[in-house]
DNA sequence: GATGAATGAGCTTTCATTCAT
DNA sequence: TATGAATGAAAGCTCATTCAT
């Protein structure tokens, strides 16, 4: 039987040094007595909070997901302009990957493997965040600043791709960025087009 | 011992369901006798021509790679507009992930695992691709369709971030897509952004 | 530390537990927690009280011999006739088996398990009984009521056998069993055997 | 996957070898190492025969039920006398616990572990066994051997249980047994009964 | 004394790899 | 060359036992 729900600090850390396995590792190659190790408890003790390896490896990415949203979401622009909410919504995410390294990379990778439930988590969770982005599209097409004829769910789709090279990038690079920078780039890209815009 | 790299028969015919199983089951999940299974072979032929799993994985993802790009590469459009180039672009590699779906859930797949030698060459391909395409808008700045100040280093990932997501899309999706209007729609958008720009 | 053998209240409530948890799931299948729970004690009370789950096994068990062999062996019937010992002995023991199920599941289980120890106290208690039923055919067979060329020590076996199979039988299942006739057919054959006496 | 049931030479080694540690040592106890070991085959092997170490002691248990149907079922001796026949009786289990020393421990054993569905058989086969003993006594009495008013279902159950007496005695004791004197006193003793009969 | 969270030895089971045929 | 039966290292998980509170 596992342990209650309540947030003990044991179950906490243990979560905690799974993500960082997890990340490192991928599912597979982590070993639950890695996990243990890093969490600097016994190998059964992760048994006493967590079912299986599987199950702790779904309440990572759950937690994970929590904690992103949580962290992404956070704040409500809609009284700024367009450019300046795809700025936020850049500069947010690229720290949230620098911040919170381990945990990005459980929330935002391409897991195959694990239950069909997990795919379900992670698969609402990106429509709900692209749905957040193309709400956002809808709201500027109201205010004028988009044209009528955009495909706002294309659209949005495609900030969310952008948004996660971008992330995975500043991750897995070992410079350092100035992401306040590629945010405001990225707005006025995201903006303008490609194309040169004749009288401009 | 292994084959030389020559090209029998035996050896595509089991990276041709390698791919297939890979691409489904992931690496770890793939039994190396289902694969044998799929190839119609048994398990200790392909020890004949891979010397591990690891190995003929890695095999796997070059040979979908090298395909991938010789199949995205294939057509030279230097001439075109930098808005069909880019229609084009999008819709090669839409019509690609459709294609050969296994092949593409490979060669884009997000592996975590593997030999540092395997991400290596992803890395490579990855930035080999962005760099085609940084060159495409380097070239157009030259033409003058593109403004001298645009980061194409930037610009060049945010497409492959776009493209990246489509295809994932298109991938997983169960629905037809029309992938030459897609292709269109988000050439455009790519040009013109977002913003409305007055008088147009 | 184990506690002196002093019958505390505590360690005879945990034997009875353990007695109820070992007679339905089996030494190896009961978890100790299993035990505590049934004992409405902590885990590691029981450790209190017996040095390991191997001990209290033994315990258990030895218990219970000694608890079965008081209650069987109650009665003394020397004056009675043989036909009448017999059927005693037979309703004594199928009235046990019901009334103290547990118990008797423990007292008469074919412990494979265990110390040698243990299957030492089971041989010498088998052995104490059979030899009780021996000395029952010898008194009778001084008094002329048995043959003198009887081999009684393969009738207090035979006994025994007998005695065995209706209780287990008696055990498991799920009627209402009328032990008192049952005892007194018992005895009628045992007395009488099989063949059919001419002239009777 | 389990291999096909036909009988290779290997899963039957490894089903004796099973049968001999199982005898021993008892399901829990039993390593699956061990049995490897004693079978002289990897642990891996006893895998690709068996799905389980529980199915194995099934099938293990299973075995050696019909083997010992097999055997002690052998001879009809319909035309005996009674006395002739439960002379044979006991003379062919003695035989077989003797000559069959683990796969008799095995299909005499009381295995309180393992599925319902192994309970299920041993039920089934003693019932049988049983059933087997009845229509003995009940023929006997159609020939007048025996009285009309015996409860056949009793004293087959009686016969059996000193059957099992017997036989474990046989097995476990290390002195050789003149088997045949011990069943013609059984068999004398079960037609006789105890009692001294006035006139013979 | 009493507890139950923490532990790790020990077990079952999987599956990549070998090798005799 | 091709095979698949055989193998054993490696990993997940259980649970008797300990010990800080």
């Amino acid at each position: 039987m596992t342990k209650s729900t309540t947030s003990s600090t044991k179950r906490i850390l243990v979560i905690k040094a799974a993500a960082k396995v997890f990340s490192r590792q991928g599912f597979h190659q982590a070993r639950v007595e890695d996990i243990a190790l890093a969490a600097g408890v016994g190998k059964g003790t992760i048994y006493e909070y967590f079912d299986s390896k599987h199950r702790l490896f779904e309440e990572v990415v759950q937690e994970s997901l929590k904690f992103y949203s949580g962290q992404t979401d956070a704040v409500n622009l809609k009284k700024f302009s367009l450019h300046d909410q795809i700025h936020h919504l850049f500069y947010m995410h690229l720290k949230f990957s620098i911040d919170y390294h381990d945990i990005s990379k459980v929330a935002l990778g391409d897991y195959t493997l694990g239950s069909e439930e997990i795919h379900q988590w992670m698969r609402e969770m990106r429509r709900e965040k692209v749905i957040r982005v193309k709400e956002m599209l809808e709201r500027a097409k109201e205010t004028g600043e988009v044209d009528q004829s955009l495909d706002s769910d294309l659209a949005a789709t495609l900030l969310w791709g952008m948004l996660g090279v971008l992330c995975s990038q500043v991750m897995w690079s070992d410079e350092t960025h100035d992401i306040d920078q590629i945010a405001e780039k990225v707005a006025h890209i995201t903006m303008r087009g490609l194309g040169l815009v004749p009288g401009t």
